[in-house]
DNA sequence: AACTATTAATAAGC
DNA sequence: TGCTTATTAATAGTT
């Protein structure tokens, strides 16, 4: 009834003191497939997700085997963090829970009123629980109540920054590198129709208007000339 | 909710029209281990039980890393055909079951509770766009998602992870500084006492033990130069 | 329970 | 999601 996790002591940790194939493995994590896998929450959201399709199918199979294999009586909940519920029961789901319940159950947690507040209340303890992780963190990132950090998670802590920094920059550079190029090509484009319109007009006339139209043209290449100054300096950019 | 036994359908027969490994196989066969095994039930009593105890870890435990590794909610419960009951929930049992019930149970709706159960709902929500909130932000603080953000937003990030950074280092030096100044006063210490100790046992004896406590100095000193140089390098620190 | 040969599961890449 | 491949994990049979 209480031996839940029991196997968590024996299989926490990969034993590699017997070498299995080719090479021994340092390293105290979860291994399988081509890579290893620590043995935590995988944090690539993609990857979390293939790896749950992958490996949801895996356990309903297996549960479905041992129930055949060994005639036991099976019953597997899983939601994915998504919320989403999948499920495997040999012989009924209720059936089990309810002898569950007999088995290992408290006296009375059947009633439905009672079950329903729990259940509320446990879900609302986890979100908290949620909010204070993610506020922890959001200090530490911020460089906030990091006393009681230890030098492995300062350093840690210093490398993801610098991470972050170096990503911000990168987009910056990246935000005024496109516009720059956008402006220089619109540039261009005006020099262009500058000079096509200055030669029309020099075909169509005789030379007395032709240096008002240049005026204007150095005039507004001076405007761009500024806005690409402060594209460069940062200023206000309309993305 | 229904997808329950899907996979039966795929992985029921297994395909050996692509030759595994060394041989291929003629039988429409479950096959694992060294030998391969008739999806039904093992008659043969002895051989169930062990088998049962084998699959039986190998279940829990693969449940237990879906839920670490994928960040799932996982409910498994086993009867063994003695009647035997074995369980693994990476959350609560009560609370995994009251959710399932409630996803693939009734929709009652028309409690009367459900006003009530309409304010939890909405505190939920509350938490969970709080929730959304940080990790937003803490994703912005780790240069990810950061697509969408304009130059503005993205000098204040940059600002702040540099003052994050800055902090983190600054608090790497303190305590980088405080060992070492501990440790000197330390070396210190021993040295005064090593002094004293020398001078007393001159006073003492005359010469045949000095010596060798003149050797346990420097290994003591030299010991005391090493853990400073660890210190400096950022190694494991006992804050 | 330990060992080992063999197959299954699955991580990564597409 | 599905397929393929390389690699590790699970485990059947044996001792």
């Amino acid at each position: 009834m209480t031996q839940n996790l029991w196997f968590w002591r024996r299989f926490g940790s990969v034993d590699h003191q017997k070498i299995p194939r080719h090479l021994s493995c340092q390293v105290d994590t979860k291994e399988m497939g081509r890579g290893k896998v620590e043995l935590k929450r995988i944090e690539n959201q993609t990857n979390r997700q293939v790896t749950f399709s992958k490996r949801r199918n895996g356990l309903l199979k297996k549960a479905f085997e041992l129930s055949i294999l060994c005639d036991a009586e099976v019953a597997l909940l899983i939601f994915s963090s998504s919320g989403k519920v999948y499920q495997f029961a040999s012989h009924d789901m209720d059936r089990t829970i309810a002898k569950y319940r007999r088995e290992a159950g408290l006296p009375d947690s059947n009633n439905p009123q009672f079950r329903t507040m729990e259940f509320w209340r446990s879900e609302i303890e986890e979100l908290k629980r949620s909010i204070n992780t993610l506020e922890a963190r959001q200090k530490h990132l911020s460089g906030e109540d990091i006393l009681a950090l230890g030098m492995r998670e300062l350093k840690q802590l210093e490398r993801q920054l610098k991470v972050g920094v170096e990503r911000v920059r990168s987009r910056k550079r990246r935000i005024v590198s496109d516009h720059a190029t956008l402006l220089k090509r619109r540039n261009k484009q005006l020099q262009e129709e500058n000079t096509h319109l200055q030669k029309r007009l020099k075909e169509l006339d005789d030379g007395n208007t032709s240096s008002r139209i240049m005026g204007e043209n150095s005039c507004s290449m001076l405007q761009q000339r500024i806005i690409v100054e402060d594209l460069l300096n940062g200023k206000d950019l309309p993305l």
